[in-house]
DNA sequence: AAGAATCCCAACCGCAAGTTG
DNA sequence: GCAACTTGCGGTTGGGATTCT
């Protein structure tokens, strides 16, 4: 396996593409196919290497390359995708029609990737990440602190920090039970993934229609759709955040701050940590997440506000979730 | 208004797998 | 089996566009 020679050689062009470059490779590929790419650049008259045109081609003349910004269900399907296959760009865009790989990756690595290190998850496992947990607790003992010190209800900031510490925990949660739903599904006497321990559906975490328009798990459809290759039988993917959650503004509006109350903060009596405390009125209003406000933070064109399956789904996710977790 | 900072994405680079003779 | 060549892929970057100060 060879090393393919480099494109520089013989002072080819590079840089960006002209119009009158664009029109050449296409009237060429439109008449003749693009053929040995190595070939086409002298048939085509480019000052090119095939390399380049490849990639001109694949990336941006290609008619059937779908313009514009991605929809709410592709950066679900990104997520979802993401999650199961990793950094496999190439196989992820073979789910979204139209889409390049290059385009994907640069959505990733432009918007969804910073969205999930915004929320404190691990980008490259779906997973909240330990060091934002360790961080935690310093974090709130700060902004009680400045409570204590100025008298008034925590600020947007310290806010935040506690919606998000809720939010991760219960995913956490749900992580480690969507797990026991894997090695039920995974034994001989259950055939299916869709096989659920009994306090999932006791919890009403996979109860429909709510699950339609988020799962943590991959769709069934969608799994049945990415080959074999690319996912360990009964393997779990690590679970990932809607994209609808991470539409949530970072900076919330200063009215969700109200009414959140940490308790316990410090040292328990035999000088362990003591936990934090969440009464349930403190939980973060998850359902009242401005959507509609979310235009500045807001990175696709499916931002409407329209979504509120999810928001329906974390609600119940909140009752319920309070009533099993200690 | 202007300079600085940040965002965004097209394009490049280098590696590895696949193909061919 | 081997080397040359082709193609595909993922990571990275340059610079224009946009936003911030």
């Amino acid at each position: 396996m060879g090393r393919s020679p480099c494109c520089d050689e013989n002072g080819l062009k590079k840089g960006p593409w002209t119009t009158e470059e664009d029109q050449k490779l296409m009237e060429y590929i439109e008449k003749h196919g693009h053929g040995s790419w190595r070939a086409l650049p002298k048939l085509a008259g480019l000052n090119r290497c095939g390399k380049s045109c490849r990639l001109r081609w694949t990336n941006y003349l290609r008619p059937d390359i779908k313009r514009g910004k991605f929809t709410h269900e592709e950066e679900q399907t990104i997520l979802q995708l993401h999650s199961v296959l990793g950094n496999k760009w190439s196989a992820i865009a073979k789910h979204l029609p139209g889409r390049t790989d290059n385009e994907i990756k640069n959505f990733w690595n432009t918007h969804l990737k910073k969205k999930l290190i915004q929320m404190g998850f691990d980008p490259m496992t779906h997973r909240p990440r330990t060091d934002f947990f360790a961080a935690l607790p310093q974090l709130i003992a700060l902004a009680n602190l400045r409570q204590l010190v100025e008298q008034r209800p925590w600020d947007d900031h310290a806010a935040r920090l506690q919606a998000e510490a809720v939010q991760a925990a219960k995913l956490r949660y749900l992580q480690s039970l969507l797990q026991s739903a894997a090695s039920i599904a995974n034994s001989p006497s259950s055939s299916s993934i869709n096989a659920v321990p009994s306090d999932l559906e006791q919890i009403g975490l996979l109860s429909p229609p709510q699950m339609s328009s988020w799962s943590p798990l991959p769709s069934s459809s969608l799994l049945e759709s990415i080959s074999g290759q690319d996912i360990v039988a009964g393997q779990v993917p690590d679970i990932q955040m809607p994209s609808s959650f991470f539409d949530q503004p970072i900076s919330n509006d200063a009215n969700q701050s109200s009414g959140y109350t940490a308790k316990g903060i410090g040292e328990g009596e035999n000088g362990t940590p003591k936990t934090m405390l969440l009464s349930e009125n403190s939980l973060p209003p998850l359902t009242d997440f401005p959507i509609s406000n979310l235009g500045d933070d807001c990175s696709t064109s499916s931002c409407d506000g329209s979504n509120t399956q999810f928001t329906n789904w974390i609600e119940l996710f909140d009752e319920q979730f309070l009533s099993i977790f200690p």
